[in-house]
DNA sequence: GCCGTTTTCGGCCCGACTGTTTTCAGTCG
């Protein structure tokens, strides 16, 4: 996909813009590298299609130039620019405090390029006694450049740290210090990944509330502490912020540290439109506050419904909210079993009969067992026998268990497209979830054949993680997803969303434009050992995430009917 | 450079922080 590459262009001529003093097109320009970093899709498909000028933020010249882009491989007006300013902004934006000023600067006064240049000039001191610069500006950029060389992952994955999270909250809550305490940001959002942590609380005593703050446990270290802003690493090694605010702001507050930036950026337009001003304190006339208490009145004086925090991403729910229309996302207390999960017959660590009493405890109505078949060797993978066997261990379990066990598999598919088992033992199944694990680097058309093929086979039920990617670890498949979609709901096939951190697979973005081909979808944890269960809520944030409603969710059904369905 | 039931021209989100300034530029979220 050349989206992240032109995306990156785009980056650079903002940036590069921004140096020569031109007004206005470097929002411009950034404004497009965010649609087309966040497409769902490849671009050259929108592009086929004559559909670039459809995108926010993409008019005549900017479609003109992603056409160049994508017919000769190159950019003119990237090139021209790139010539006067050959530096590495790709690099320098990841560095806090390296604006394009500062780089050019940098470059003009001292010849640094790239991130060897910078850590060789501000290691022999020449940056402090540059116009504009300083002391403190040299220590700080010294200190951010440590900070990037030595962060590989910065963000850490929610499914992991956000019981720990949530803890934390609570102990706030019951220290006494506070009167209201709430998760805001990324974490509200439920994003998949968080870059910190963000709370905000009211209290009577904010100076003795945040000396309780700073003392607790998992704190590691202060950044910086005042009365109404506070900010920590904690011992898991993001960073917190605490903010304190007044009472008649806290809606306002919660509205605007949830985010996304997008959405908010948005929302105080459509307040100027209105008269009005939107900030973190409330909305206001004038000088006069007119909400702010609530996000209900926030959201209700801009004239929308409230929506979800999964939902505010600028991804269309303004628009909806404004109409009415917004979907009525499935609720985690719907979900009402898991339809992915391990056990020590393949690659898991618990035994069927402890994965069920976690179920049982966790107050799953069912589970599916869905163990590997044979192909996949490392996970010892099981054979026809050992799932008839397996099967007989379910059968006697269901006899007793207040948790119903569904009898699955997570199939491989193989190289040709043809299945690891024989039709008869898959149709024996209530779940069959076909998966790729291996030989997965083949063309792009190859691959999607492939699957195409797995899913007319009218054996397999659901799609397993369906872009196999790997947060940090691994890229997406070579699919064209478009075909997939359009293959399964043909084939009434449905597709997963994989709630293991890790994966997050759909993403939520493409969650959101499969849904418009009429998919319906199952969740899995995903689970290989009993604690990991829990993660089918992360399964659930993405399907909120991707605006899906009960009727969209397989597991929001009964295991009757999740098994009619079946039949 | 994009965009439009207040505009096809003239707007374009907002506040805070920091360090470097003698009133502001750059950067960030």
């Amino acid at each position: 996909m050349s989206n992240e590459k032109i995306a990156e262009m785009f980056y650079d001529i903002a940036d590069m813009l921004e140096i020569e003093d031109v007004q206005w097109e470097p929002r411009a320009y950034r404004k497009a590298a965010m649609t087309i970093s966040t497409l769902p899709v490849d671009i050259k498909q929108i592009y086929e299609q004559g559909k670039l000028m459809n995108l926010e933020g993409i008019g005549a010249s900017i479609s003109k130039s992603i056409e160049e882009y994508l017919k000769t491989g190159s950019m003119k007006k990237y090139t021209d620019l790139k010539k006067k300013y050959p530096i590495d902004f790709h690099i320098f934006r990841k560095i806090q405090g390296m604006g394009p000023k500062r780089a050019y600067v940098l470059y003009k006064k001292l010849g640094v390029r790239d991130i060897g240049d910078l850590k060789d000039a501000l290691e022999k001191n020449k940056v402090r006694s540059l116009e504009g610069f300083g002391e403190k500006s040299q220590e700080q950029l010294k200190h951010n450049l440590q900070a990037f060389m030595k962060v590989k992952e910065e963000r850490k994955m929610l499914g992991y740290v956000i019981d720990y999270f949530e803890t934390l909250a609570d102990k706030l809550r019951k220290s006494g210090f506070f009167d209201r305490v709430e998760i805001a940001g990324s974490a509200r959002r439920m994003k998949e990944t968080v870059g910190d942590l963000d709370i905000l609380a009211t209290s009577k005593r904010p100076e003795a509330s945040m000396d309780f703050f700073t003392k607790m446990k998992e704190v590691s270290g202060i950044i910086v502490k005042g009365d109404t802003k506070t900010s920590v690493k904690l011992d898991v090694g993001i960073n917190c912020d605490l903010r304190v605010v007044p009472d008649g702001s806290f809606g306002a507050a919660m509205q605007y540290f949830t985010g996304n930036k997008d959405h908010n950026v948005k929302l105080r337009k459509i307040a100027i439109s209105k008269g009005l001003k939107l900030n973190e304190y409330g909305v206001f006339r004038g000088s006069k506050s007119i909400a702010g208490a609530t996000e209900k009145e926030v959201y209700a004086v801009l004239d929308m419904e409230e929506m979800e925090p999964e939902l505010r991403e600028n991804m269309g729910e303004i628009e909806a909210a404004q109409k009415n229309s917004l979907p009525k996302v499935v609720g985690y207390d719907m979900i009402l079993g898991d339809l992915h999960s391990h056990t020590k017959n393949s690659d898991g660590l618990n035994t069927l009969e402890e994965m069920v009493e976690a179920a049982a405890k966790l107050g799953f109505e069912y589970l599916a067992i869905t163990d590997h078949s044979k192909g996949l060797r490392i996970a010892n993978g099981l054979d026809e026998k050992r799932f008839m066997g397996l099967h007989k261990a379910i059968d006697k379990i269901n006899e007793k268990s207040s948790v119903r066990v569904l009898k699955g598999v997570e199939l491989e598919i193989l190289k040709d497209g043809s299945l690891d088992l024989p039709a008869k033992t898959l149709r024996s199944m209530d779940i069959v979830i076909g998966a790729l694990h291996q030989n997965t680097k083949m063309p792009r058309k190859e691959l999607t054949n492939r699957v195409v093929k797995a899913i007319e086979s009218g054996l397999i039920t659901t799609v397993a993680h369906p872009t196999g990617r790997k947060i940090g670890e691994r890229e997406a498949f070579d699919l064209d997803y478009q075909k997939i979609f359009e293959t399964c709901s043909k084939n009434e096939v449905a597709l997963e969303i994989d709630g293991f951190p890790d994966r997050s697979d759909l993403p939520f973005n493409m969650v959101k434009e499969a849904k418009a081909y009429g998919l319906i979808f199952t969740l899995g944890s995903d689970a290989h050992r009993k604690d990991q269960l829990r993660f089918i809520r992360m399964a659930t944030a993405i399907a909120r995430r991707g605006w899906l409603e009960k009727k969209d969710v397989i597991n929001a059904m009964h295991y009757k009917d999740v098994l009619k369905l079946r039949r």
